[in-house]
DNA sequence: GCCAACGTTGGC
DNA sequence: GCCAACGTTGGC
């Protein structure tokens, strides 16, 4: 079992959308980078995720979700009406994937970023270096240990 | 294939 | 709302 870290814009999707229908899965879409969409095809089902709140009041990491659905073709490349509609992809040819993620668990209190970017262990990560985009990155087991002790 | 311009991400 | 960082695009 390998395990996760996804950003999200909670307004988009937050943790309290997984908590409230706990046995639903949501789709995790749109994601447009070529790193991460490599990160989501690597996912496998059980696989564990970081649900990180972004570009909002309260950043950091809110809980955690597990996949449910490995990689497949992301439905809204091909949406001419969705806003991660993609010209490029052709139903034959996706350029781009989903995964299906179900709640795990919310934390208690969200692990703010701050205190993320005081802990020790976790170098490499690439959510501690300045200026990071990649919105899907992969979390050691041991940085797994770290940051889940870190939010209890 | 270089690189300037542009658009987006994301913390502050 | 600002702006630094960085990925992508497109002219050459």
């Amino acid at each position: 079992m390998a395990f996760w870290l996804a950003k999200t814009e909670p307004d988009e999707c937050s943790i309290d959308d997984f908590a409230r229908a706990p046995q639903t899965p949501i789709r995790w879409d749109g994601v447009r980078n070529f790193q991460a969409r490599n990160y989501l095809g690597q996912m496998s089902v059980g696989d564990l995720v970081f649900i990180y709140h972004s570009s909002c009041r309260e950043i950091g990491i809110a809980g955690i979700a597990r996949v449910s659905t490995a990689a497949y073709p992301d439905p809204s490349q091909f949406d001419p009406s969705s806003p991660y509609h993609d010209p490029k992809s052709r139903e034959d040819k996706p350029r781009w994937q989903a995964v299906d993620l179900i709640f795990q668990q919310r934390f208690a209190e969200l692990l703010p970023l701050d205190s993320i970017k005081s802990l020790n262990g976790l170098d490499g990560l690439p959510l501690m270096q300045r200026g990071n985009r990649l919105s899907v990155m992969p979390v050691s087991p041991e940085q797994w240990r770290i940051l889940l002790h870190a939010s209890s």
